[in-house]
RNA sequence: GCCUCCUUAGCUUAGUGGCAAAGCAACGGUUUUGUAAACCGUAGACGUCAGUUCGAUUCUGACAGGAGGCUCCA
């Protein structure tokens, strides 16, 4: 019986639920508790409290206990309407709950009101159980304890979140929880450790990774790999410098609107510097040295080059959010006709970054104008219309998954932004095309027409990884550190018997000079060395002794498959140029 | 920034109001290895600054880092 009613309840009901009975739980022991809000979330519930004393993650447990003696006790869920009169008696000592049903009321939207058995009651749009006999008491687990403000605003109170997972079964609660295990592992901080890759040291600061040699190799193949698919397509490099007088921002107007900016620096005799929080007012100014004809259109300036911004301290994290980000950013100068095709040529690019990447599960959001509320946007009315048409069929065309966001569009431009789906299901917002019609008019840009009239060009800004820092972090994690050939950092480990074979090693390590091979030279036993490649990730360990020596060949092993046996050096080469062209995983 | 938690050697972890324990890594030696951990030895740490105390790595506070979280809306 009571099986047959746990699969009828939705696990959104139980999850819901759940929230009621945490809070529940919560005011029976700390009855002077005030209630926020509990909804139900992905993978589970949370319910915000203001505690009379601070509580510790020691004490979900017991809380944890007194949700499953509730469960057990059958409690009937049922709901009632009511006045916002009678709600705000009910009420009176809950502020937060007032708080809301000043604002239901006020939005003339019903109130409901559903009580738990006759223990507790809460103002509550519904969603539950019948009976908390429909939760299974082991499916559940309060996880932890968070900050979090009220309705999410710094100026209203922190109030103490605590947040639990809930599933059908128990066996989905554990199998969730070894997910998170596994996503542990694949944590690129712990990776960028595990690996070499990067570092952050407390002495430089928070938010600014160095990186190792096998980092630096990482990110100069993912940054070198973007150049070449820039200049393949007719982009052309510019470099401009870090730092800026702040008579530049002046221009651009990002002075007094840019709030992550690192405060300037003061000099004697001098105008304020800035190190630069974005680029696009440096590739305005280099554009408008030169004077432009409609020849020269569209002009395609890219840099690869580091921004710095002042992120809050709490919300860096790893590479992901750093205060040293580089972009591989691009400006295009093109004339309103040439919107369309430029940022097909850009759509062309980044569907094939994305593919050698390894890149499958990604969306696309169209942020345009809202049209009820024109007089927001600058620039030609006529360019808007068109570039939000060309993008929306750009996009359909190649059939990929978008969401329009009408109103998400900047007062200067709509844009296009690709949000990635990690193996976590996680979502990262990687590349981004954006249409300016702001800078080109702030700047004064200009080229001339066929007719010889002075016309303004638009600008289009567009990076393809985003950052390289984020990019990195993402792709870490992305293959777990297993890196596909063409991008581990050491491709080849090459493994001598024993010192004997150590000439040997050098020799197929010399052959061998087009690929990144190390040679383990400790004195180790060969189990261990092959351990340590493995542990490494290195996509191939070539073992060299007697045998091979007598035949020139390396004894192969393929770091996910195993040994692969005995290969000639002219076979393997072939082998291992094929995988690095094709930009594979496997061996 | 704010909330909760965390900080012991390069890494992973143990432990204590009274000499801080181990594994891996490093270094020195022995060994000369056939596909995921040979053996012996050496060196190395309680984040910083205050306070309480006869005595603090341990208790308290501040600071610095780190982790998770800060509208997925009754």
């Amino acid at each position: 019986m009571l099986t047959s009613q746990v699969f009828m309840s939705s696990l959104e009901e139980i999850r819901h639920s759940l929230a009621h009975l945490l809070a529940a739980a919560v005011l029976k022991k700390y009855p002077k508790t005030k209630l926020g809000i509990g909804p139900v979330i992905e993978n589970g519930f949370y319910y915000d409290f203001q505690f009379p004393k601070p509580i510790a993650e020691a004490d979900l447990e017991r809380l944890e206990n007194e949700m499953r003696s509730l469960i057990k006790a059958g409690l009937d869920f049922k709901g009632e309407k009511l006045t916002p009169l009678k709600a705000k008696k009910m009420f009176k000592g809950q502020p937060f709950k007032l708080d809301l049903i000043k604002e239901f009321s006020k939005d003339k939207k019903p109130l409901t009101i559903y009580h738990t058995g006759d223990i507790f009651t809460d103002l509550c749009r519904g969603g539950h159980v019948k009976n908390t006999k429909e939760i299974n008491p082991e499916s559940f687990k309060l996880t932890h304890l968070a900050g979090a403000y009220w309705r999410g605003s710094e100026k209203n109170p922190m109030l103490t979140r605590i947040y639990g997972l809930a599933f059908n079964t128990k066996q989905e609660l554990e199998e969730h929880l070894k997910m998170v295990e596994e996503a542990k592992k694949r944590d690129h901080r712990k990776l960028g450790k595990e690996l070499g890759l990067f570092t952050i040291i407390d002495e430089i600061g928070p938010g600014l990774p160095l990186f190792y040699p096998k980092g630096a190799i990482l990110r100069r193949l993912v940054e070198n790999y973007i150049i070449e698919l820039q200049e393949k397509n007719g982009y052309v490099p510019i470099w401009i410098p870090h730092i800026t007088k702040g008579e530049l921002y002046k221009i651009s107007g990002h002075l007094d609107k840019y709030d992550a900016m690192y405060p300037p620096m003061k000099l004697k005799d001098e105008a304020d510097y800035y190190l630069k929080p974005m680029n696009c007012p440096h590739f305005m100014m280099l554009y408008k040295t030169e004077p432009h004809s409609y020849r020269d259109l569209p002009l395609r300036y890219t840099a690869t080059t580091t921004n710095y911004r002042y992120e809050k301290s709490g919300e860096l994290s790893g590479l992901t959010r750093v205060r040293a980000l580089t972009q591989d950013d691009c400006h295009v100068f093109c004339a309103p006709e040439q919107i369309e095709s430029e940022i097909n040529l850009m759509l062309d690019m980044i569907g094939q970054a994305y593919q050698d990447f390894g890149f499958k599960d990604f969306w696309i959001r169209i942020s345009v104008s809202d049209p009820k509320n024109k007089e927001k946007y600058i620039g030609n009315p006529k360019v808007w219309q068109e570039s939000e048409a060309a993008l929306k069929t750009l996009i359909a065309k190649r059939g990929w998954r978008s969401e329009i966001g009408v109103g998400e569009a900047a007062f200067y431009g709509p844009k296009l932004d690709f949000i990635l789906k990690d193996v976590l299901g996680r979502e990262w917002q990687l590349s981004t095309i954006q249409l300016d019609m702001n800078l080109p008019k702030r700047f004064e840009l200009e080229y001339t027409d066929a007719a010889g009239k002075k016309q303004q060009p638009v600008v289009i800004h567009r990076a393809i990884l985003g950052s390289t820092e984020r990019f990195l972090g993402i792709l870490i994690e992305h293959f777990g550190g297993a890196f596909p050939l063409w991008l581990a950092p050491v491709q080849i480990a090459i493994v001598p018997i024993s010192e004997k074979h150590l000439d040997y090693a050098k020799k197929l390590k010399s052959e061998l000079s087009e690929f990144r091979a190390e040679i383990s030279e400790e004195n180790e036993t060969l189990g261990k060395k092959i351990r340590n490649a493995q542990l490494q990730k290195i996509p191939y360990i070539l073992v060299a002794g007697d045998k091979e020596i007598e035949q020139n060949s390396a004894n192969v092993r393929h770091y996910k498959t195993g040994v692969l046996g005995n290969m000639k050096l002219e076979s393997l080469k072939e082998k291992l140029r094929e995988e690095i062209k094709n930009r594979t995983n496997s061996s």
